[in-house]
DNA sequence: TTGAATGCAAAAAATTTGCATATTG
DNA sequence: CAATATGCAAATTTTTTGCATTCAA
């Protein structure tokens, strides 16, 4: 938790109680949308967070790298831990579908963003989109 | 571009002049934010698009598959051609760089969701989020 | 202490919806 | 003709901002 204090403070940020209400939320949530995590906080036995500070918790913590998020539902972001992102999201355009794969399944292509880029690439809980096998079907 | 009405028909829908246009509009534009699109399309002579209409036309052209969407920016949805995908898009959480590489960095990807989960991936255009060159070595 | 963060309220954006009317097939 | 889509305006929903105040370091 110190290191946590340590990794903001090196950016002259700080550890507030609202930004580890966040994480903690988001660990019990494994991933939500804002307004999905300032609910989930609200439960936490404090006080209720303002939305206002949720996005400025979601804003902070992204830019430190600590946590990520995706579009799984084309619409509302879904944040995570970057810690607990173990897989890889698909989600079919047309039914809504959400599928899991393995991260290894991306290897290759992070290996060449890397070479080629230099770009460290977070595919952990990546939503790809495309259609299902039942949609892909029916067209 | 009958082609097009045929498709339509088929799920009982009708090729408008304003979904004609929006096609337009995204075919010059390459991509872009159904804001930007209203634009686009308010630029073509004819008349303007409200925001409703191009809503429902980008909603309903992409169920059918003829458009797809990504969240380069984080914010809001990015829109393309499906056919127009040539590449796939890399951003950087941190700042905001934007990269891209062929499709085919993401063979292997896309072979392996078809075989295990029947799902057809259309990586194109998809956008991966990290950390870019820069940002990674700076933290 | 003192600058970063919060809380609140208000503002701005972004998206959706209802419904009468116009249009496509 | 009949059913789908549009246009508009209003309502929602989502996200951002200003600012006085609080709090972490």
């Amino acid at each position: 938790m110190s290191e946590l204090r340590e990794l903001l403070r090196a950016r002259g940020m700080r550890l507030t109680p609202q930004r580890a209400r966040v994480l903690e939320a988001l660990r019990t949530l494994g991933h939500g949308s804002p307004e999905q995590i300032a609910e989930a906080v609200g439960r936490d036995g404090g006080s209720v967070l303002p939305a206002s500070t949720v996005y400025r918790a979601l804003e902070s913590l992204s830019e430190l790298g600590l946590i990520g998020h995706t579009h799984v539902d084309h619409r509302t972001p879904s944040y995570h831990l970057a810690e607990h992102a173990t897989h890889l999201h698909v989600s079919c355009r047309r039914c809504g579908w959400i599928g899991e794969v393995p991260l290894s399944a991306a290897d290759e292509l992070v290996d060449r963003l890397r070479d080629t880029l230099g770009f460290s690439a977070d595919v952990a809980h990546a939503a790809i989109h495309g259609l299902c096998r039942d949609c892909a079907g029916a067209s």
